[in-house]
RNA sequence: UGGGUCAUGGCCAAGCGGUUAAGGCACCGGGUUUUGGUCUCGGCAUCCUAGGUUCGAAUCCUAGUGCCCCAGCCA
């Protein structure tokens, strides 16, 4: 295969669209060099779908070797917060995206669009509007019928500029002028319809304080902030689209360097959820725990969980760029975590629903010390020592009394191998009275030890155990969907939460789980992924956040 | 009955007039395996519909159909 086909060279990124249109504009001399943003209005905290974004813009700056800024879209000061800034930063940092010297505001161009909006009215292409919101929204027009001048269009330029001057000294009640660019009433696209460019918002800024009683519209700032900056290629969703016409009319009216806008596809994801709106009620109504919650779809969420930054960029380059609406099964994003978990997790040992296994024949009061390996994925993860004695845990569906035949667990009669440990054969089974299975009474092979056997007697089933003398109760935490549907976002989604999404257990784990520190990745064996939760673990008492389960393709055959 | 997009296998997504129509996920089957994990091998589409242009069309044209977005002083 050609891999020019499906491949920029120098960076082995995938190929789309807007890498097309890049190279374009690149040999076409449209743009020197290549320079991206991104644009995030601090009003929430960043998602799987701003990663994406994040890694498009990035990921294209890398491969140019160009720059992406970091620019904060706090043109709305009612919305935005320091808090929301600074999880940003630390999100995008821990993706492993530097942004260097390049960190901006919207507002740090407050003064020059406001010079910009002079410009603009001197030039008789914006007017001070009267009107109020309904009215505005009456004289605008629908979807099939043109809007009608506003009776203040035509206010002389001196008018303006002494109502615009006020508008900006405070002079003026919120609500009751707005600065409108003027164009076209009659236009089928509404957004050229003599948008809004400033509103008056007597409301203290993050950053610029009480400076301003007037705050650009988004449509004003984004366009010249790009501009401003030097950005060759502005990204964006794909509702920004009726946007472009008027991103490049302000830009020209003005004469001032034009970036290109171009649109993809924003990412969803089966069983949960994007909308900023709808992740802040699910911390707000506190169906989370917070914005960090391991169930979130939140970069801080999906942290914490135990995802990897390799794994969401994996994700993010995995599901491609393009314009067609799409729902991304969640199983992709379970992929590429898998992937990069395999590598770097600790294989250790914890039976989450236990039940108790006697060997018999095995000397009461004695203990051995069985080496384990860390992990077969990677040899430096080196070795460790596991306690074995005389009781131990088994997980409880790792054993059937009527078991059938492809099933090479434990059962009445048959041989398992302990991992690490011995092979052992079940040979009895303790019920309490109403008939649950409480213990199980086994023997086990001194000559096996290790797990190994020179008689070449196949053992087919391997399992995971603890030793119960030497358990650390551990608290675990199993995550599921937040939500029962593939897609709640289509109808309400309080309809659709899911009640088992967190399930918290006292798991029975290997002693050296004890010591386990935050941040750190395991593999319980045989089970899934599991993360030292950062936030309520406490030295010597580490909680378990369940990742993502193994694949298992026993489960998924039986149900 | 306005405007702007989009449409390739179950889910993403390459493809830009000549390819056996990439790749990933999912799924199915074989092998390896002290994790029913990993790894590995193999299987799995004629491109929304209908016409047309062409020696040749997923790629061009025409007419349809369907999905999504737009009537904030939100972004």
């Amino acid at each position: 295969m050609n891999e020019k086909n499906t491949t920029n060279e120098e960076t082995k990124s995938p190929s789309n669209f807007i890498r097309t249109f890049i190279e374009e504009d690149l040999k076409a001399g449209q743009y020197k060099k290549v320079h991206t943003r991104f644009p995030p209005e601090p009003n929430g905290y960043l998602h799987i779908g701003h990663a994406k974004s994040i890694c498009l813009n990035f990921g294209l700056a890398e491969s140019y070797n160009a720059v992406c800024n970091l620019r904060f879209d706090d043109t709305n000061p009612s919305k935005e917060e320091d808090e929301y800034v600074r999880s940003i930063k630390e999100d995008v940092k821990w993706l492993g995206f530097d942004w260097g010297e390049t960190e901006f505001y919207a507002s740090d161009y407050f003064d020059q669009l406001h010079a910009y909006a002079i410009q603009l009215i001197k030039a008789g292409k914006a007017y001070v509007e009267d009107l109020n919101a309904e009215e505005i929204r009456e004289y605008r027009g629908t979807l099939t019928k043109p809007g009608k001048n506003s009776p203040y269009r035509d206010r002389s330029v001196e008018e303006n500029l002494e109502l615009f001057e006020k508008m900006t000294r405070g002079e003026f009640d919120e609500g009751s002028k707005v600065l409108r660019a003027k164009i076209d009433m009659s236009s089928p696209n509404l957004n050229m319809r003599d948008p809004v460019m400033y509103r008056i918002l007597k409301v203290h800024h993050h950053r610029t304080g009480d400076k301003w009683k007037i705050y650009p519209m988004y449509d004003w700032a984004h366009g010249q902030s790009d501009s401003i900056e030097g950005i060759s290629h502005s990204i964006c969703t794909l509702e920004f689209e009726d946007h472009r016409p008027l991103y490049n009319w302000f830009v020209e009216q003005l004469g001032i360097h034009h970036p290109r806008q171009i649109e993809f596809a924003r990412l969803n994801l089966s069983y949960t959820v994007m909308s900023k709106r709808k992740l802040l009620k699910l911390v707000q109504d506190k169906f989370v725990t917070g914005w960090d919650d391991p169930r979130m779809p939140t970069i801080a969420g999906l942290r914490r969980r135990g995802y990897t930054p390799e794994a969401i960029r994996n994700f993010s380059d995995g599901v491609g760029v393009a314009k067609a609406n799409s729902l991304v099964d969640i199983a992709q994003l379970y992929a590429s975590l898998r992937e990069d978990l395999n590598k770097r997790a600790l294989r250790v040992m914890a039976v989450l629903d236990p039940i108790k296994v006697v060997i018999e024949n095995y000397p009461e009061g004695q203990t051995e010390e069985l080496e384990a390996v860390n992990n077969p994925e990677d040899e430096s993860a080196g070795k460790r020592t596991v306690p074995f004695s005389r009781e131990i845990y088994i997980e409880r569906n790792d054993f059937m009394e009527d078991a059938p035949r492809k099933y090479f667990r434990l059962a009445p009669g048959k041989e398992v191998r302990l991992k690490h440990a011995y092979y052992i054969t079940c040979t009895d089974v303790i019920k309490d009275e109403n008939g649950k299975i409480i213990e199980l009474r086994c023997s086990y092979d001194p000559a096996t030890r290790g797990g190994w056997s020179d008689d070449g007697r196949k053992v087919k089933g391997t399992l995971h155990w603890v030793s119960i003398e030497h358990a650390y109760n551990a608290e675990v935490r199993l995550y599921d969907h937040l939500f029962t549907e593939p897609e709640p976002d289509k109808g309400e989604i309080e309809e659709c939460l899911n009640p088992d999404s967190l399930k918290v257990i006292t798991a029975k784990t290997e002693p050296s789980l004890k010591d386990a520190q935050a941040g750190m990745y395991f593999q319980f064996l045989r089970q899934g992924y599991f993360f030292v939760d950062s936030v309520d673990s406490k030295p010597g008492a580490p909680i378990f956040n369940k990742t993502v389960g193994l694949r298992d393709s026993w489960a998924k055959k039986n149900g």
